[in-house]
DNA sequence: TGTCGAATTGAAGAATTCTTCAATTCGACA
DNA sequence: TGTCGAATTGAAGAATTCTTCAATTCGACA
């Protein structure tokens, strides 16, 4: 049986989610960008990084290929930037209401 | 200091990366929906789905309130349909990857 | 008040994901 | 071939998240 849609929503939802991978993404939106970049601009080990590269990786969102010494990522062509700007959307309701609920418990308590 | 941006974007993603949680989500944009409805239509136990619904509730994606002996779970506005559908766009994709690197195993091996 | 159904909560173990370290791979270049 | 830098991998413990169970809350209604 195939994994269900929800499902593979949810691991994809899953893959995202995670600082450094977000960071990641967000620095491929530019154009394709060495690991040294990548590790020159986000606070992370390079062990680490390659950890959260590889899952990313798998997930098929980014390709990785070699050239010379260092190897170099990129989006998978996927249009990620859409999607950012439709969480961005999301978040900021969300962070503008977690704003208004602690302006009100200050008002309370004043 | 504030949380950084790409740690509440990440925060945001893992909170929709669970399947039962998904499914909540796609449920209520048809509209609001008491618990009981939810549960006779998502195939999980009661406590769990209850565990599930505090996460969308903490997050402020989704309002509870009582009515009577049910409780009516409902989008807290923000517009979920739309997320969804880049999402939607970008799994496709890399399902669509996935299924042409599987039919290339296939290929060479036969 | 007592009881029932609906929903939530706390606690605890299971499962998954993260992080770090040491070891390894791979190409470039002397 | 030997060595260096760049990147990845495997393993192991730490941290987080899930699931389940029993107990609790809350309103409806007899």
């Amino acid at each position: 049986m195939p994994v269900p849609l929800y499902q593979a929503k949810a691991e994809f939802f899953r893959m995202l989610g995670h600082p450094v991978r977000i960071r990641v993404l967000e620095l491929l939106q530019d154009g394709p960008k060495a690991v040294r970049d990548l590790l020159a601009e986000i606070d992370v080990e390079a062990s680490n990084l390659s950890a959260q590269l590889a899952v990313l990786r798998r997930s098929g969102i980014v390709t990785a290929t070699r050239e010379g010494s260092t190897v170099v990522y990129a989006l998978a062509g996927a249009d990620v930037a859409d999607l950012m700007k439709a969480a961005r959307r999301i978040l900021t309701e969300l962070l503008v209401g977690q704003n208004e609920l602690l302006a009100q418990l200050r008002e309370d308590s004043a």
